[in-house]
DNA sequence: TCCCTTCATCGTATATTTGCGATATGTATT
DNA sequence: AATACATATCGCAAATATACGATGAAGGGA
């Protein structure tokens, strides 16, 4: 047993939960951050800042572009990560509008 | 080998990394999203709508309820899940922030 | 009291994730 | 061509997640 059933719900909480599951990781987390802080691509460095295995952090680099969100380039002997902003944006306010219509709904809470 | 490392980071990473978790399986999307459309707490249904056996939705709501976001009070033969609000306003907002973080910069995008 | 309903928990099987070392790849530099 | 460097990929081990059926617990009604 311990079949997947993830295909029989809808899309949309398909692609939700996927964009969460990037992000159900420290690691994931603090590689977006070291972007955040400085203003340009990642080129190399992150393996430095992370207190993990080159090979590791390679593997949730490439879960991070698998899910979309990042794209990698390749370029030359080093490479350069940056955020995919259009999936970014475009999850971002999925999630938030799921928060907005829950929060909405608290206002009349019941217990 | 295999050795759990998630320690290493930062506290704020990793309470992020477990909201994420605990949004990263569709069904349990699907249980917030019943959530929103009922202007009530769920009392019992959650199974029939789900596609999945009661034990496995019982594990999911187990999980949403470790991760703080739901609050579950057993009361009588039925249970009673609500969404715990203080904590989900907290993550949700921590995660907004994030990424205006990332929106502020991208700006600046260099590839 | 004896069942029925509702939900939680246990045990178990399988799938997926996490992590590392070793090795491959690919591009500059010498 | 040989070497050095930065990344990616492979192969494996351990941990965690997913899913189910069986069983347990607890309240409500016959």
């Amino acid at each position: 047993m311990a079949i997947n059933k993830k295909e029989e719900f809808t899309k949309k909480e398909q692609e939700l939960s996927a964009f969460a599951k990037a992000l159900a990781h420290p690691a994931r987390i603090a590689i977006l951050k070291v972007l955040a802080q400085r203003n340009e691509c990642i080129c190399g460095e992150i393996v430095d800042i992370l207190p993990l295995a080159q090979s590791t952090v390679s593997q949730h680099l490439k879960e991070l572009k698998e899910a979309g969100l990042f794209d990698g380039s390749v370029d030359g002997p080093r490479s350069c990560y940056c955020i995919n902003w259009k999936a970014f944006e475009k999850f971002s306010s999925e999630f938030n509008s799921l928060f907005n219509t829950l929060k909405v709904n608290n206002e009349k809470a019941c217990c």
